[in-house]
RNA sequence: GCGCCAGUAGCUCAGUGGAUAGAGCACCGGCCUCCGGAGCCGGGUGCGGAGGUUCGAUUCCUCUCUGGCGUACCA
């Protein structure tokens, strides 16, 4: 349990037992003891901790929740040595002040932890699966992968130091049209390079990625696909092409630092016969019907927004179905949570997806999809219009290049996955140096070379007088240290990354601050000793938040 | 038409059933004899609109307006 949750606890236990004891002598009457918040109030003259118990018995008790706060007050202990004041304020908050000193002792533990210092075991080694990005292996990598790779990512370092264990997972789309399609465009592509007579497809794919691709399996195989028989010849070219568009995409997410545990084909559900056997398992349950000669899942039984072609009329089962069958799998391999991180475009397939799994036997609710609304691009205060098929659009790697990764992680897990995300390209390449990951960096370099300067006076982190550490700016800086876990457990549980570089960003200002007012290579070797503690314990805190959010954390910038 | 998501400061975005709604950018002032000025301090009449629930609504509900997306035997 960290700090905190500790002192929390402690106000909780103080406040119930005061709430009986009221009851006891009838000074108030209840039912049941509501469950009440303690929560950290915006406003530092509200106190630490605000309670809101007497508003929340309000009704029961019969009383205004001032009087009843006064009660509560009235019958809690006399002496309790860690508080410092109790104030009833506002419309019956019982606000408590605890004393500063009780919040050091987080120094020395961060040290001690360390690397794991913000870690906690909420999750309590329940396994989740984050599946995310799953690009279409017949393209490159754009904005709306990018931001999908970061929020993934980041998500699954968050539920890791939360105690969940994580496995991040990528679907590669290498079943169904879209590879026929693949298939076309390099065949026709080849065809041309090679001085062929060609026809190129009409749907299919005109990115440049795509003629190199030829280009690249001309370099290591030759002509020898020409004279055969075109069928044939599209079922090389798609091998070879979808293994070199993987690798292509691998090798960007892992520039990206993205890394997978497992890559998982759709092609294998095909080959396994799990598809025809989800199929055949949900015929039998009753939840398909024959229409027009095609076999149709009954989604409008179970929150879809209408019926749903599973098996097409030529027989070939749709994406939908081997779409289920996927999911089947994923629970079928014993997974607690299974995530998703969609676009906003799949958000029709959100329903009926938990609507099928709830219909196989599986909770709904152990499938939580996250729905990230797409990126808009702006050049010139234009939107871009992006089209996979034209090929036109904005990589990646070109991201990558333009901003750096740093930048575009930050900048992509800052914002809430719901939120529209407008991404000027010439505002982040003009204003990068404006970038609030350069102020977070900032203060991590500061301390490192702040460190070094003292370098040897490292003194030992028990026997460092943590009271010399009274100025207001210290006292913000150790309990922002202090919410650490607190924070990483919220965000874990809510799925929302986007709280960490915020949180960064508050503790960076609070280290600034501190910089600023507190001077730390002083005469006094106990003060200096202290100010030296709280910075490194700082150092610790800053680059534990940049990892989770996939950002380096520079020692010099 | 129907459905999903969103409308908060000049811009990009956080946030909460409660006590004075925040950050970054931009703009205007200050601050280095001294640990990194990529920094610090100060400067703000903003929750699209209308009803409802509540002791209390920016937050929950309904309607409405605006924007994005979806509504394929594509994936």
């Amino acid at each position: 349990m960290n700090r905190i949750q500790e002192i929390k606890e402690r106000i909780r236990g103080e406040v119930v037992i005061a709430l009986e004891k009221a009851k006891a002598a009838d000074a108030l009457t209840f039912e049941m003891i509501p469950a009440f918040a303690i929560e950290v109030p915006r406003e530092k003259n509200h106190g630490d901790f605000a309670v809101n118990a007497a508003m929340l018995l309000a009704k029961q008790a019969g009383k205004p929740p001032r009087e009843i706060a006064q009660i509560i007050q009235k019958n809690l202990e006399e002496e309790l040595p860690w508080l410092t004041k109790l104030e009833i304020a506002g419309p019956g908050f019982l606000n408590f002040f605890v004393d500063s000193l009780y919040f050091h002792p987080v120094l020395p533990a961060i040290l001690a932890e360390d690397e794991a210092y913000g870690h906690s075991d909420v999750g309590d080694g329940r396994k989740v699966q984050i599946e995310f990005v799953s690009a279409n292996p017949t393209g490159l990598l754009h904005m709306g992968n990018a931001r999908g790779a970061a929020l993934g990512d980041s998500l699954g370092n968050l539920m890791k130091a939360a105690g969940y264990k994580v496995s991040r997972e990528y679907y590669i789309n290498d079943a169904g049209n879209q590879v026929e399609n693949f298939g076309k465009s390099l065949e026709a592509r080849y065809l041309e390079l090679l001085g062929q007579p060609f026809e190129f497809p009409e749907d299919g794919y005109h990115g440049e990625d795509i003629v190199d691709t030829v280009k690249n399996i001309i370099a290591s195989e030759g002509d020898r696909f020409l004279h055969m028989e075109t069928a044939l010849r599209r079922e090389f070219l798609i091998q070879l092409g979808l293994k070199e568009k993987l690798a292509g995409i691998r090798n960007t997410l892992s520039a990206f630092g993205v890394h997978y545990d497992v890559w998982f084909s759709e092609q294998s559900l095909h080959d396994s016969g799990e598809v025809q056997e989800t199929i055949h398992d949900m015929k039998e349950r009753g939840l398909l019907l024959e229409k027009e000669g095609a076999l149709w899942l009954e989604a409008s039984a179970f929150g879809g927004e209408k019926d749903e072609v599973m098996v097409r009329a030529n027989g070939v089962p749709t994406y939908f179905a081997a779409d289920i069958a996927y999911h089947r799998n994923k629970f079928r391999r014993g997974f607690d949570l299974l995530i998703n991180i969609w676009g906003a475009d799949h958000h029709g397939h959100v329903a009926r997806m938990k609507g099928a799994m709830g219909a196989l036997g599986y909770d709904p609710d152990h499938l939580q999809v996250i729905l990230m609304q797409l990126v808009r691009l702006l050049k010139g205060g234009d939107i871009v219009r992006m089209s996979k098929r034209a090929g036109e659009y904005v990589t990646l790697n070109e991201l990558m290049e333009e901003v750096g990764r740093d930048a575009a992680r930050f900048f992509f897990v800052m914002r809430s996955a719901d939120s529209q995300m407008d991404f000027d390209l010439d505002l982040a390449k003009s204003q990068s140096a404006d970038n609030p990951v350069y102020y977070v960096q900032y203060a991590h370099a500061r301390i490192h070379s702040l460190l070094k300067m003292a370098a040897g006076e490292k003194a030992d982190p028990d026997k460092v007088r943590l009271e010399l550490l009274g100025h207001p700016s210290e006292i913000a800086l150790i309990r922002k240290l202090a919410e650490l876990p607190e924070e990483v457990a919220q965000a874990a549980a809510a799925m929302e990354p986007h709280r960490m570089p915020r949180y960064a960003m508050e503790l960076a200002a609070q280290f600034h601050s501190f910089y600023t007012d507190c001077r730390c290579l002083v005469e006094d070797e106990a003060l200096r000793d202290a100010r030296l503690l709280l910075s490194d314990a700082t150092r610790i805190a800053l680059r534990n938040v940049l990892n989770l959010i996939g950002v380096s954390a520079p020692e010099r910038m």
